[in-house]
DNA sequence: GAGCCGTGGTT
DNA sequence: TAACCAAGGCT
């Protein structure tokens, strides 16, 4: 096996020290306020890392936008205020207050960390051993040794990505390109401040060194930037073409009685997985025809709802059913009232779905 | 390595 | 507007 050093061409060895201290400087002039930043107290000294937030906003923040997850991480801190309140809840409150952010196995490895540390008296304060813990891959133990516990960690996410595949100009497209982009970023990773460092990375990519028109002319190592060097900066990183997305067709079945509707919880890791939803055909429509309704109609079709997942795109009827007298569904579930709807927690596929179903004749 | 797993914002 | 993509993890 090669040495790393041979397998990295070019920028003088000196040059990687030179990143950090850049950074850190830029940093602590423009660090965005975030909810799960330390605020600085007022004597001057810093409140220390609450490691419950940080690895609650980073399991949050997973393919996830900044704006999309502050309400979320204010409704949980404030209903569980730490990891052991959180370990106590039960899962199908946690599940309902995770509804519409998306990435479900998220959630139910959330309960099932949060009890594993609450089980060990706190969260361990290693990268290693924060990465045995479920839901906390190569990315988010490092982020959280690092911002939590101040241990120098390599913390890889996709904006670290953008700006080393650019500083560095690195040609080889991603995915296959992670191991080099990993040394890379291990070379200019400080011993001081690992923490600080790893959110300037991030804080620089998602507002300077952006996918689209990066603005060079604000960024504070540009001179140190090989792909702006050579120009067009925007071409770096390389990526494969992606594949194109399937579309499948299915049902959803609404069915009403006395002010409540028949909502069901997915089964399972899969998709949606651990949810309420409504019942439905299985999305197999057009392939295999396979789903039964739960109740024999007659229904009203109240709608087609359009919604892309990340592998394939659904257009999804959405049937009320219009017979009389008593219901019973042959599927597993339970009669939820549809003015307290927003409390079941469906994914937004499903909120859509109960929309349309109310607003059709 | 590659497929699976959500959603909403941006361009 | 259709396409792209975001503080990835798991199998």
């Amino acid at each position: 096996m090669r040495g790393v050093t041979a397998s990295i061409p070019s920028p003088a060895a000196e040059d990687y020290a030179l990143i950090a201290p850049l950074l850190l400087d830029w940093y602590d002039r423009h660090a965005r306020t975030l909810p799960w930043r330390i605020a600085p107290v007022a004597g001057g000294q810093a409140a220390p890392a609450d490691p419950y937030r940080i690895w609650l906003s980073e399991v949050m923040l997973q393919q996830t936008t900044v704006a999309a997850v502050k309400p979320y991480f204010e409704k949980f801190t404030s209903r569980w205020p730490d990891v052991a309140a959180l370990a106590a809840a039960a899962e199908e409150d946690v599940m309902a207050a995770w509804a519409g952010l998306g990435y479900y196995s998220r959630a139910r490895n959330l309960v099932a960390c949060a009890r594993k540390v609450a089980e060990r008296g706190g969260f361990p304060a290693t990268e290693a051993q924060l990465r045995a813990l479920p839901g906390l891959g190569a990315y988010t133990a490092a982020a959280v040794a690092a911002i939590a516990f101040g241990q120098r960690a390599v913390v890889v996410d996709a904006n670290v990505e953008r700006v080393v595949s650019r500083l560095f100009a690195i040609t080889q497209a991603l995915p296959a390109s992670r191991k080099l982009i990993g040394q890379y970023a291990d070379r200019i990773t400080p011993h001081t401040r690992p923490g600080d460092f790893a959110q300037a990375m991030m804080d620089l990519g998602s507002g300077i060194c952006t996918t689209r028109q990066p603005k060079c002319l604000l960024c504070p190592v540009a001179n140190h930037c090989a792909a702006r060097a050579w120009g067009d900066p925007a071409r770096y990183p390389v990526k494969l073409p992606k594949k194109p997305k399937p579309t499948r067709q299915g049902c959803a079945y609404w069915i009403e009685q006395d002010a409540a509707v028949w909502l069901v919880t997915r089964q399972g890791k899969g998709m949606l997985g651990g949810m309420r939803s409504l019942p439905d055909d299985g999305w197999n429509a057009g392939s295999d025809g396979s789903g039964q309704p739960p109740v024999s109609g007659p229904w009203l079709d109240a709608g087609l709802v359009r919604h892309t997942f990340t592998h394939f795109a659904l257009e999804m009827s959405v049937l009320r059913f219009q017979g009389s007298g008593p219901v019973a569904p042959d599927v597993a579930g339970e009669w939820w009232p549809i003015d307290r709807l927003e409390d079941a927690g469906l994914p937004t596929l499903f909120a859509k779905a109960a929309t349309a179903a109310i607003n059709a004749d």
